[in-house]
DNA sequence: TTGAAAGCGCTAACAA
DNA sequence: TTGTTAGCGCTTTCAA
């Protein structure tokens, strides 16, 4: 291996000089500077990160623990927040939790272990050891989910005004019996969505029916398993379901298609989070529509903030949902 | 920040066997582990993972160098991957090159500076910047695209078996003027589905017209547009699409259904490459689908052997493709 | 403007 | 079995 000595030999300066050099420092001779730039040029030398993370104690890596890498909504999230890690010199490790807390915990020693620089993180469970990150001054975002356990920065979408939304369009639609599909309890997303469907039935003067809330798991099988129980509850079924995101969105369509319930006729359909090619599906999915790349964007930026001033107040951004009618929620 | 010397003052024992307790060494007295472990434990230590990685001169990290993070392919893929490498013991850093040949570069020099242990890609363009892995001994696996540049494990499906089966299949259903909407030139996977494609005509006995065929950019757009040009085209236009990967199937659908061109009465319709919910979509999609969880988990394996044994002759994997029969290629 | 030298936190060779 | 010590490759004082 090359090291910053042998170009320092090639270049006859010194390592320091070399250094400084790379590192861009404006008090070097230009003529040594061309000598450093030849001897790195015709060595081939690269410098080793390593070293230089463990001499100035900090690193340009950033984690992204997301809970879902199947699901399309984390990638297009990761996508936006890969784009700015780029643009500011970060590299991004992208780590999977599965919706499982003790994978998420074991991704938190890694972050803590390799001196990350910042973590992105959507909260799978209480997110308890995302307290370690804070003790150690990891700068810390959470993202798409709200972190109960602490106080960071923080980027949303409104889901309570957006679940309100797709409640109150199946509501105007003439549907009656409006069922809803949300995700776990300990989600914040869940909740929030659950509410805004609430929400919106009290304002349309509809009684709330609970036998008509189910508390899944923001994944195909379970939502499947959920919409079936909804269609073979012992009172009358619903006319309508609001799915809470678009996994549910998927598994419930599924178990419709596959009874042979006529969408939008039969059962209206509003599912919370775009799922791609919605166009290509029949009939088209109503959806509110998140926006994904902005959220990963954001996030990233904020990350970047925090890291330039660790002491600033956390901020908590919420982003707007947007309502995209199409066929599953247009009653004949 | 706490330091192992920190512990071996508490646990009154000297770094070494602080380092020996906290790597599994067994040459260490139960007394004085117990005392080492209570003394990490009560200071909530951890070790520093950018020392240590300099010292042993290796780190536990991968690159992962995917083309498109947006197509549901490659994060099955980087699931696959992900799987392994965490059983492993290894952290996964995702770069996304967008098929784009400097980003690619780019990140090929973040592995090198990084000192990764080395690097699944999926090359976006002729994959000359591989070659700086190679020289400096990085373990490289190449992934569903074929490296020309150099020799090295490699993990591909079998394209042109799998494309002769998607085009045989149409043959048989009874389609004559099939087309083919396939990818960049540059690509392995372009031209092996292509050749299959040119196959199964040959073995049919059809005749090859070569104003049948598209070379398009594996994305939606540039499919669409391929399809609009073969509907426009002076020529009678084509009874049956083979589309050479999922992107291009959703545009290409995307434009007969925009046309009003009924699938697959007017024209048969088999994709390359599954996508994620084909059975929502109307009609449901016949395609050609990978193995792409086994992909990825068989690039980490191989992956893995390397690391351990770098002089190993490099493998070459090719996994099969399975034909999904639905219902755009049942001609009434 | 340049160089010498120290040291980031850890592991491993060597000595005891 | 344990401790002492050197050094991984780099950046950054400090002194010249």
């Amino acid at each position: 291996m090359t090291t910053i000595y042998d170009v320092a030999r090639q270049a006859q300066v010194s390592a320091a000089t070399v250094s400084r050099v790379l590192n861009g420092r404006a008090t070097v001779d230009p003529v040594l500077v061309e000598r450093v730039q030849e001897a790195v040029r015709s060595l081939g030398y690269r410098r080793n990160a390593v070293a230089r993370n463990l001499r100035r104690s900090r690193t340009m890596l950033w984690g992204l623990i997301i809970s879902d890498i199947g699901n399309p909504f984390f990638t297009a999230l990761a996508r936006g927040v890969e784009d700015v890690a780029q643009a500011e010199g970060y590299s991004v490790a992208l780590c999977n939790s599965d919706e499982n807390p003790a994978k998420e915990s074991q991704y938190i020693g890694v972050v803590l272990d390799e001196q990350m620089a910042g973590v992105i993180i959507s909260p799978s469970g209480r997110g308890r050891d995302v307290r370690l990150l804070i003790e150690a001054n990891t700068p810390v975002v959470a993202i798409d989910r709200e972190l109960r356990a602490a106080t960071v920065d923080s980027v949303l979408v409104d889901n309570e005004h957006g679940a309100e939304l797709a409640t109150s369009h199946l509501i105007e639609s003439g549907y009656r019996r409006i069922a809803c599909i949300t995700g776990p309890k300990q989600l914040s997303t869940a909740t929030q969505r659950l509410r805004g469907y609430k929400r919106a039935l009290a304002a349309a003067g509809l009684p709330m029916d609970e036998s008509l809330v189910r508390y899944s798991d923001y994944r195909e099988a379970g939502a499947f398993e959920a919409m079936e129980s909804l269609l073979d509850s012992e009172t009358a079924r619903p006319d309508a379901v609001f799915a809470a995101n678009n996994l549910t969105t998927v598994g419930a369509m599924d178990c419709l298609v596959s009874r042979g319930v006529k969408v939008p006729v039969e059962v209206g359909f509003v599912g919370f989070d775009d799922i791609p090619w919605a166009h290509l599906v029949r009939p088209s999915l109503t959806t509110v529509a998140q926006p994904t790349y902005e959220l990963g964007q954001t996030a990233a930026r904020l990350l970047v903030e925090r890291i330039k001033e660790p002491s600033r107040p956390p901020a908590r951004v919420v982003l707007r949902t947007v309502l995209h009618e199409r066929d599953s929620s247009r009653r004949p």
